[in-house]
DNA sequence: TCACACATTAAACACTTGTTCAATCCGGGA
DNA sequence: TCCCGGATTGAACAAGTGTTTAATGTGTGA
């Protein structure tokens, strides 16, 4: 957990400023003018500490994604990557903006954001690994396909949060964004099929099952 | 199904050479000068048929989103919106810029966006409701939740793809982007979670359940 | 006190951006 | 045939972009 931080050396105000307008408006409609003014400081101070825009895109690359997703790592207990996201998710205010830019970076092409998609799904099989031998998870015959399916669906919340919020209607004090109120309205459903399924029988299953190990490779019964 | 398009007039052709920039750069990123020179035509031109770079977008909102979105709802049949997926993901170069394109529109903020995602949430919610009364889908208390959930998680595979066939590591013939390769990779254990569930026993959910309705707000039992 | 290295700035530069405008091209009615 | 409206273009413009540069402040060690 970071520090309120108030007296932050000029750099990291800069990057700091960078990271929330970069995650808000994106790496090309954030402009270096737009960084500098928020930090306080000149356009040319920002060239003079990073180089260019891309080293500063760099920096906070480096600040919020490799940190994180080596800091995760460092971890071997399963499950600190659910309690790094329960952590983000829990203190908004704090990590609104670490949130943003790391969905950002999911979605743009950056070689930060594949490294800390692939740290989450190695996580995720860790997770499943260790629940498989514990008894508490379930068997799987495809592990890794299974845990970048888990993981997919956990970042989902994060990449669609903005509609998420919005077509679920929270009522909380922030009306957008991912907050506490909205994973605690999508918890009980996910846990729901996660627990117990979504479908009644194997209709589906056995269906998708055939058809794909059989013969054509049209997979017509495909999940929803 | 759209024809394969030669002779199409100049307003189309730059529209679908917009469509295909916009995507795969972003709106931002994407010139007009990019777009003109990828229809052959001049930069005038493109202000000239549409008014804006602005006006073209929304001619391209229209064109793939709204299209889409009102399409799938004319359809009363549940589950078209599977097919509509089906549809696309199984033409990956027929529809390939079409696809990048919504991924764009959920991604940034945008009103053909959200119509979008709350048309797939809408179709969700009705195909839980069949499957609920014909005894396919399990009984959900809240149906608006798992639908959210259901079409997220659905979602996730068209936000994440890039990530999804770069760790998977797809052999086909396109190493890039959404195919049924990858799908048929994705589809198995997708549907075992969502036929037998995750987890072995109602652990979890029990305990989350417990922690969300009675006292803190602290679900520090959540799924991955 | 005095240099010296660094932080910082205002102004300018080169370039790209979206957009405008006058000038052409061209096909189809009178 | 002529003419006219729309399609189309090349050149230009104004604004905004990232970056450079020379100058100025500023604190620190000798």
């Amino acid at each position: 957990m970071r520090s309120i931080a108030e007296d932050l050396t000029t750099r990291a105000r800069i990057r700091d400023a960078a990271i929330g307008l970069f995650g808000r408006d994106g790496f090309a409609r954030a402009t270096v003018r737009a960084v500098a003014s928020a930090a306080g400081v000149s356009p040319g101070l920002v060239i003079h500490h990073f180089g260019s825009k891309a080293g500063l895109r760099d920096a906070c690359d480096q600040h919020v994604l490799w940190q994180t997703a080596t800091q995760g790592r460092e971890k071997t207990d399963p499950g600190s990557t659910r309690q790094l996201i329960q952590d983000y998710l829990n203190h908004p205010d704090q990590y609104a903006d670490e949130i943003t830019y790391i969905r950002r970076a999911l979605s743009d092409e950056s070689e930060a954001g594949d490294a800390f998609f692939d740290a989450v799904v190695k996580q995720t099989q860790d997770i499943i690994l260790a629940g498989m031998e514990a008894g508490t998870i379930r068997k799987f015959d495809d592990v890794p396909s299974t845990a970048v399916v888990i993981a997919s669906n956990s970042l989902s919340i994060l990449m669609l949060g903005r509609h998420l919020s919005r077509t679920l209607g929270t009522v909380g004090p922030e009306p957008h964004g991912i907050g506490p109120e909205l994973l605690r309205q999508l918890t009980l459903p996910a846990l729901e099929i996660y627990t117990h399924g979504f479908y009644t029988d194997a209709r589906f299953l056995d269906a998708a099952s055939e058809a794909i190990n059989h013969n054509t490779n049209s997979g017509r019964e495909h999940a929803p």
